[in-house]
DNA sequence: GAGGTGACTGCGA
DNA sequence: CTCGCAGCCACCT
């Protein structure tokens, strides 16, 4: 199933609003990417966008799980946003997803891309 | 309404 | 291989 996808702020929905959308829907054990989540969304080259969002996605409810949104080299670029630089790895590694020098181990098997998984 | 910002990405040197 | 640069676009002030 889709996310709900609105593009303005017009709309009922922001775009961080879907952005956390589709985060939510990330698998447990499961990791994702800005670009990725751009794409699904409409706006390819608004990765930056993405980071934007999960900025702005602590305290958010229903919670986001910002710490399955990586970037597209499978690398913990955010963490430093969680409440302590190691906060993000122990969130991974509580869901089975091992993590090793800022790297997700085996993150090609681990990628879960919406534009393949929600088609 | 204009300008600044960024948890990114791809390409060229 | 590593490093730098420019494009990207919704949000906030």
């Amino acid at each position: 199933m889709k996310a709900p996808i609105k593009r303005t702020k017009t709309d009922q929905y922001t775009f961080f609003e879907n952005v956390w959308a589709v985060v939510r829907l990330v698998p447990k054990g499961r990791v994702t990417t800005y670009g990725a989540i751009a794409r699904y969304l409409g706006t390819a080259g608004a990765a930056r966008m993405v980071g934007y969002a999960m900025n702005a996605a602590h305290g958010q409810n229903p919670p986001v799980p910002a710490h399955r949104v990586l970037n597209r080299n499978g690398l913990l670029t955010g963490k430093h946003h969680f409440g302590s630089s190691d906060a993000m790895q122990v969130l991974l590694e509580s869901e089975e997803i091992f993590v090793k020098n800022d790297a997700v181990n085996q993150f090609v098997t681990l990628f879960w891309d919406p534009n393949i998984e929600l088609q």
